[in-house]
DNA sequence: TTTTAGCACTCTTGTTTAGAGAGTGCTAAT
DNA sequence: ATTAGCACTCTCTAAACAAGAGTGCTAAAA
C-alpha cells in the first residue's frame, strides 16, 4: 500500500509529523537537525524531504516554507510508526479507579467513558451503548399515567430500556392493562423480532396494539442503528473565546444548573440573559434566551437558545416563547396530573 | 431601573441595536439618517449618540468609529423595544405541525424541541425535560438480568423512568425478586421522599437494598436537579470550518451511522479515519480515532476521539484502545449473557 | 555514490509610510 | 433646538522595504 522508504526517510517522516502535531508550525531541515540532533546535515534532511515530498507525504504550503505532513502522511505515520502505545500508568490506573467507583449503570457508564476520554485525549469524544446483534424481547410493562395514556417499557435483553407512550382508543383500567402485559411476557419471551412475528396469534385491539409497537422496537433496533450517542469535550475542539464559552456552558451541566437556578426564580415569560449580567463571568459575550414551559412549580422544563451577544433577540425571543407554549400545552395536556 | 430617554433616543438606540445585529458592524450617524429615512441631519443624530454613549447604552471601540451596543444598550433593547414579537405565520405552523406528528414520547419530544429552536433561531438550543417539584413514586419492577446483577426500574408520576443497576450478594431468582417489586409498589404508591422513609418499615436485606436506591432517587430528582439536557444546534454557532464539520459529524446521527457502518466492518483495534479517507467529504480537516468494544458481531459499541487532523495521534489512539479494553471487560462481566 | 557546504533565489512576515475614508465633536449660524 | 461646516482622530489599505526562513542546486569532499 505504501511505496518503501528508507530507514532515514521513515525517521525524517516521523519526525515531521510529530513536531508539526507538536507546533502547528511547518517543519524545515534546520529545524529538524537542530532540535532532534540528527547526525546528518541539514542539505541531506532538504534531499529527504523534497523526496518525502515528491512521494506525496509531505507538502509545503508556498516555496520556501517547511513542510507539513498530507493526509497519506498522517497514514503512514500512523500505520508504520506509531507503533504500541500505552498511556502512562498512572493514567490508566486512575481511569481504572473511576470506572470501577460509578454505579454499574450503563447509562453512568456511558459518561463516564466520553468524559475520561474527552479528558485524556483534549478531543472531542463520543461513544454508543453496546447493543446486541439482534434484539430479544425480555419484559415488558404496561404502566397507565393519565386517562387514555399508557407508558409502554420494553426492556431487552442486554439491558437495555426502551419507553414509549401509547394512546388509547378510551380509558382502560391499570388491571387490564397489566394481564395484556402478562400474555405478551409468556408469549414473547426471548423473541427477537422474526419470532415474535409467528407467535403473535389472534390479538384483540388493545393487543394488538402494544404488539405493534413492540414488534417497532424489535425489528428497528439491531446494532446498525444507533440510538444514543453520549458526546463530551466539544469545549476542546472550539478555539474562538466567545463560542467557547456558549459550548462549555451547555456541556457543564454544573454550570448550565446554577444559571437556571438563579433565572428560574422569576417566573414568567421569556427571560433573556446577556453577557451573564454581571453575575457569571463564564457567559461574557454570549446571551441565552430562556422560557420555562409546563406548570410552574408543580412540573415545569425549561427551553433556551444560546449564542452571542450579537443575535437576533427578536426572532429568537419570538421563537423560545411560542415552542414553550406548544410544550406548556402538552404538559397539560398529557402529564399532568394529579396522584390524589 | 433605565434613565429616562426621549423618544427620539429610544428609536436611535434600536435602530443601531438593529443594525449592528444585522451587519456586524459599528454604526455611525451617517448611515443610520441614510438607511432609515429619519427627518433630522446626521449633526442631530451625532449628538443623541453622544448621550446615548454617556449614559452607557452605547461604545466605540476607538474614536471616530460608529456605536455598538452595550450589554446595558442590549438589555434597555430586550425590555422596552422589542414588543410583542411573533413568528410569522406559516414557521408557527410548521413548527405545531412537527410537534403534531411526533409520537408522544417524552425524549422524542424533547429533541424534537430542541432541534426546532436550533433551526429556527440559527443558535444553539438546549431543552431540560418537565419536571415535578417533587418526585412521587409511581412503579418499581426488578427484572434480573444475569447472575448476580438486577435491573432496577422506577416510574415516577409524570412519566419519568429511571433506571438503575444493582448488584446482590448472591443470585436471586426472578420470582423472588418479583415478590420484592411488589411489595413495594403496595407500600409506596404516591409516596413522595418524606412519606416513603416513613413508611418502610422493617425489611429484610435485598428489600432494604432496593428500598435505599428508591429513596435515593426519590430525594435527588426534584425540579432543581438537571438531568437530561437536550442539546441542538451548535453547529450554528460555531465559525472555524475545521471544527465544524467536527460538530456537524457528531450532531448529525445519520452522518455518524454511516462513518460507522462502513467502519465497523473491519473490526479488531483501534482504527484512524484521517481526514475523511477520500470517501466522506464532511470530515476533511478532522480525524476520528474510533475502536469497537464489546464482543464483534453479539453486543458492540463504539468509543471514539474526534479532533482536527493536527492531534496528538499516540495519545489519543492509546486512549481509545485502552477505554474500549475496559468497557469490553465490562460487557464480559456484566452484560452478556445467553438468553437460551 | 553519498554527503556536505555554500549560495542564490523565493516566499512570507513585519514594519513603515502615506493616503483615503469614516466618523466624531465642536462652533457658529439658522 | 437644529443644522451646516470643518478640523481632528483613528482605522484601514496598499505599497515599499528589510529581515528571515527555507528551499533547490551545484560543486566539492568523503
Amino acid at each position: 500500500m505504501f511505496e518503501n522508504l528508507t530507514e532515514r526517510q521513515e525517521k525524517i517522516l516521523g519526525l515531521v509529523v510529530r513536531n508539526y502535531i507538536e507546533t502547528g508550525q511547518p517543519v524545515g531541515s534546520k529545524t529538524l537537525v537542530e532540535q532532534y540532533d540528527l547526525d546528518v546535515s541539514s542539505a541531506t534532511v532538504r534531499n529527504e524531504l523534497a523526496v518525502l515530498d515528491e512521494m506525496g507525504y509531505l507538502v509545503q504550503l508556498h516555496t520556501s516554507a517547511g513542510r507539513i505532513p498530507t493526509e497519506v502522511g498522517y497514514r503512514y505515520f500512523v500505520q508504520k510508526l506509531l507503533g504500541e502505545f500505552r498511556l502512562p500508568v498512572h493514567e490508566e490506573q486512575m481511569i481504572r479507579h473511576q470506572f470501577h467507583q460509578a454505579r454499574l449503570d450503563l447509562d453512568q457508564w456511558m459518561r463516564l467513558a466520553a468524559a475520561i476520554l474527552a479528558r485524556t485525549s483534549l478531543g472531542a469524544s463520543f461513544v454508543t451503548a453496546p447493543r446486541p446483534r439482534s434484539n430479544r424481547f425480555k419484559h415488558l410493562q404496561l404502566i397507565s399515567t393519565q386517562g387514555r395514556l399508557v407508558l409502554m417499557i420494553l426492556v431487552l435483553y442486554g439491558g437495555e430500556v426502551k419507553q414509549q407512550m401509547l394512546t388509547l382508543a378510551e380509558p382502560i383500567s391499570q388491571m387490564r392493562l397489566s394481564a395484556v402485559a402478562d400474555r405478551m411476557n409468556a408469549l414473547l419471551v426471548d423473541a427477537n423480532y422474526e419470532e415474535a412475528v409467528a407467535r403473535l396469534g389472534h390479538l384483540d385491539e388493545l393487543e394488538s396494539d402494544v404488539a405493534k409497537l413492540t414488534l417497532d422496537i424489535l425489528r428497528r433496533s439491531d446494532s446498525r442503528t444507533i440510538t444514543d450517542i453520549y458526546r463530551d469535550g466539544l469545549m476542546n475542539i472550539v478555539d474562538d473565546a466567545g463560542t467557547r464559552q456558549a459550548v462549555r456552558v451547555l456541556e457543564e451541566r454544573t454550570l448550565l444548573a446554577n444559571v437556571l437556578a438563579e433565572t428560574q426564580t422569576s417566573q414568567g415569560g421569556v427571560q433573556v440573559v446577556i453577557g451573564g449580567e454581571g453575575r457569571w463571568e463564564e457567559l461574557k459575550e454570549c446571551s441565552i434566551i430562556l422560557s420555562r414551559y409546563g406548570v410552574a412549580d408543580q412540573f415545569s422544563g425549561t427551553v433556551a437558545v444560546i449564542g452571542p451577544t450579537r443575535m437576533s433577540y427578536a426572532r429568537n425571543v419570538a421563537a423560545v416563547q411560542y415552542v414553550a407554549n406548544l410544550m406548556s400545552g402538552f404538559v397539560y395536556d398529557y402529564y399532568l396530573e394529579d396522584p390524589s
